[in-house]
DNA sequence: GAAATTTTATTTGTCAGACATTTAAAAGTC
DNA sequence: GACTTTTAAATGTCTGACAAATAAAATTTC
């Protein structure tokens, strides 16, 4: 692991990248620990403030954690789905609404992606997941329900859905295309009907899982996204003869 | 913007966590610019070094940008999906490394969203996208090559065929699941008649994106998917034979 | 001799102050 | 007015110090 002293910057960076390398390579494995925040300095040469810069940049990521004490230290952290999950709900989030992607566009991927998982999903669902989705269609049922309790209950059907194909890595690359649309889904306002109309394909999704028929699971899926673009569209011509 | 006084240990992080919120709640827009670490410290009565360790953790996850020099300072950057990318790569192989993923689970994933790309890449694909992948076909071909070349190659057309959807929340959500899987096909050895087969899945593939038939692109992915959990079964096999 | 207690050493977390470097704006010069 | 110089503000880095946590070693107690 070296750096460049020739670049008097950016030092923390290149710590970082150096230590990360070493990680993605395999030098360092999981629960190794690093050398102290003193021999790092001296080993690269600068300020241990700056290899602390370089440590927080790893810790932000989840590649190590630190702990305190006698035989404490930087250890390189075993990278949880759970972990990645969040990180990844956050990025998709900032993504969307920092490009200026569109509700088309997205709504797109997302349910490409989830049609993707339904013919697995359908193989291979838990009891448990799918009580998950019946316990969400009751409560999207309910009278009283503010829209942002709607869009909520609807995420967490959808990630029962995504669950249910019981790969993780499938959850995962998906739990941001899910979340990160709530922020979108949130400026809709949904009518009593619109939610019976959504209601009845979440329930014809579920049939279709529960039956373990994946096409017709894909096939509600592609109703719901018809339907779900309607309603946008519907928002979005509004605001624009409102405005 | 707050910090918990009470919890004097991890102020960097709840630094970081309170612009962080700020920045996806909005109240912090695109190009905004943060004040000076000198303000920071005083805002949250800690030491500059403190913050400038929470604001290393934002940099880390490219939430904002810093410039030297007066009226420089930290910045909102705007997330930027090539920015996105990187970072979901080095998660996703993480991910699969650390957690034992089967080679099973990491491909299944992958060509479950790779075929939902399909008929959106055959339906939009543009000539520069075909001729990428029609020349990483060619240099599929090319005698000589290395087996890490030839798995390059293959994400390169991967790659193409994802990016021919033109939907730029599919191409970043399966960045991961695409390249991650590279350090998996690296360890299977390309005899010179698995790669005539993979190369005629390619072309096969290739064909149907050019004539936009969708439908053919998924069943020549379905076939790809056959061929390349065949490929690594032997491997495995071969492995606890010698073993 | 074993158990409980105290001490010690190590390591991270934070702070304060200093200087170097970069950079844009202000001031000065021709 | 255009060019040069100065200045001020900001980040990047360094040094040295102390606080707090923690495990191991040393000591005391029974």
């Amino acid at each position: 692991m070296k750096i460049d002293p020739n670049n008097p910057a950016d030092l923390s960076a290149q710590i970082a990248s150096a230590i990360r390398d070493a990680i993605v390579a395999g030098d360092l494995i999981v629960d190794a620990r690093l050398p102290s925040e003193a021999e790092l300095a001296e080993q690269f040469q600068v300020s241990r403030a700056t290899v602390r810069e370089g440590l927080k940049r790893l810790a932000a990521q989840s590649l190590i954690r630190t702990q305190r004490g006698a035989s404490g230290g930087a250890f390189v952290n075993r990278l949880s789905f759970e972990d990645a999950y969040s990180q990844q709900v956050t990025t998709s989030t900032l993504l969307l609404s920092m490009n200026a992607v569109s509700f088309d566009t997205a709504c797109e991927a997302r349910y490409a992606l989830e049609r993707a998982c339904a013919p697995l999903s359908a193989a291979r669902r838990s009891a448990d997941q799918l009580a998950t989705m019946r316990a969400e269609i009751f409560r999207q049922g309910q009278p009283g329900l503010t829209d942002e309790a709607f869009c909520a209950s609807d995420v967490a059907f959808h990630r029962a859905l995504v669950d249910s194909a019981h790969n993780p890595v499938l959850s995962y690359q998906l739990a941001g295309a899910v979340e990160a649309m709530q922020p979108l889904m949130n400026m809709i306002t949904f009518t009593a009907r619109d939610r019976q109309t959504i209601l009845a394909l979440h329930s014809r999704i579920a049939d279709a899982i529960e039956t373990g028929s994946g096409s017709d699971a894909v096939a509600g899926l592609a109703a719901l996204e018809e339907e779900t673009r309607k309603l946008a569209r519907d928002v979005f011509t509004r605001r624009r003869t409102k405005a």
